[in-house]
DNA sequence: AAGGAACCCAACCGCTGTAAC
DNA sequence: GGTTACAGCGGTTGGGTTCCT
């Protein structure tokens, strides 16, 4: 059998927390700390689930946040953070101290998307509304987690070097001059579909051993099942550890999941 | 001043990956 | 190995507030 529930959601509030609930939570954090949610509201003599308990927590009580309006300089790296990673709430609030998910996530839906409209950008795409076919330009720009100058193969086996191209449109409307004007100097313009390819070493590394890469190689995925370019799987002259890591970069960069090794709130454009 | 529309945002819902049993 | 709950996430909702006519 499994775990026992969480709680018996017939006994628990829902809705609009209390000033009293919010205390109770408050001074249990602050007492024990945030650890267990599963057990906490019982422990803090709250009716709620623990999920409920986390997110009030997480979103609004939480001491280290910031609350008032969204400076213009969020808004910016907000809209740059979109467009490099998507709707990946959390790993935008993790650029924005003191902001959470939730917040951006409503932010972005009642100011931002209108705001970019209104710059006649489509806030999906980051693209021009009205000039969906414009000719992007590419560009580059390099993630890389340690010297590029490292020999040593096993050291190189740590290395992340992610290669992501930015499209940046090449042309904007007046409002979105002015945007760019003001950030070109540091940043590219980030109105952008990301393309991955796989670490530099590893893809020429790859192909000393094989002619070509097939479609899940080519996605980072090399030690798939489906792997169908003619080399044995984990017997195709890889290393372990040079397996592992280009899954953690194609995969993990894909799917935006992130470890130690590749840490998104350090993620600089150039 | 009234009431309907639009806006805002806290909270809920449902899904996914992971861990416990 | 299968089942179940947890933790975390993104999408959606609903009630309160503000704006507009």
């Amino acid at each position: 059998m499994g775990r026992s529930p969480c709680c018996e959601k017939a006994h628990t509030n829902k809705g609009a927390w209390t000033k009293e609930e919010d205390e109770r939570l408050i001074s249990y954090i602050r007492a024990h700390g945030e650890g267990c949610w599963r057990s906490l509201p019982k422990a803090a003599g709250l009716l709620r689930c623990g999920k409920s308990c986390r997110l009030r927590w997480i979103n609004y009580l939480r001491p280290d946040l910031k609350r008032g309006n969204f400076t213009e300089e969020e808004d910016e790296l907000i809209i740059k953070l979109h467009s490099l990673l998507g709707n990946k709430w959390s790993l935008i609030a993790g650029r924005l101290p003191g902001r959470t998910d939730n917040e951006i996530k409503n932010y972005w839906n009642t100011h931002i998307r209108r705001k970019l409209l209104s710059r006649g950008i489509d806030p999906t795409t980051h693209r021009s509304i009205n000039d969906p076919t414009t000719i992007p330009k590419v560009t580059t720009i390099t993630f890389a987690a340690a010297h590029e100058n490292i020999k040593d193969i096993d050291q190189q086996d740590e290395m992340i070097n992610i290669k992501a191209e930015f499209i940046e449109t090449s042309k904007e409307s007046d409002n979105n001059e002015i945007i760019q004007e003001k950030s070109s100097s540091c940043l590219p313009d980030l109105n952008l579909e990301l393309r991955i390819s796989p670490p530099h070493h590893q893809q020429l590394d790859h192909h000393r051993r094989s002619s070509s890469l097939c479609f899940t190689c080519s996605l980072g995925i090399q030690n798939s099942k489906d792997c169908s370019c003619g080399s044995e799987s984990n017997g195709n002259g890889w290393s372990n550890n040079m397996v592992s890591m280009n899954i953690m970069a194609g995969y993990d960069f894909l799917g935006l999941k992130t470890n130690g090794l590749l840490d998104y709130r350090t993620l600089e454009t150039k």
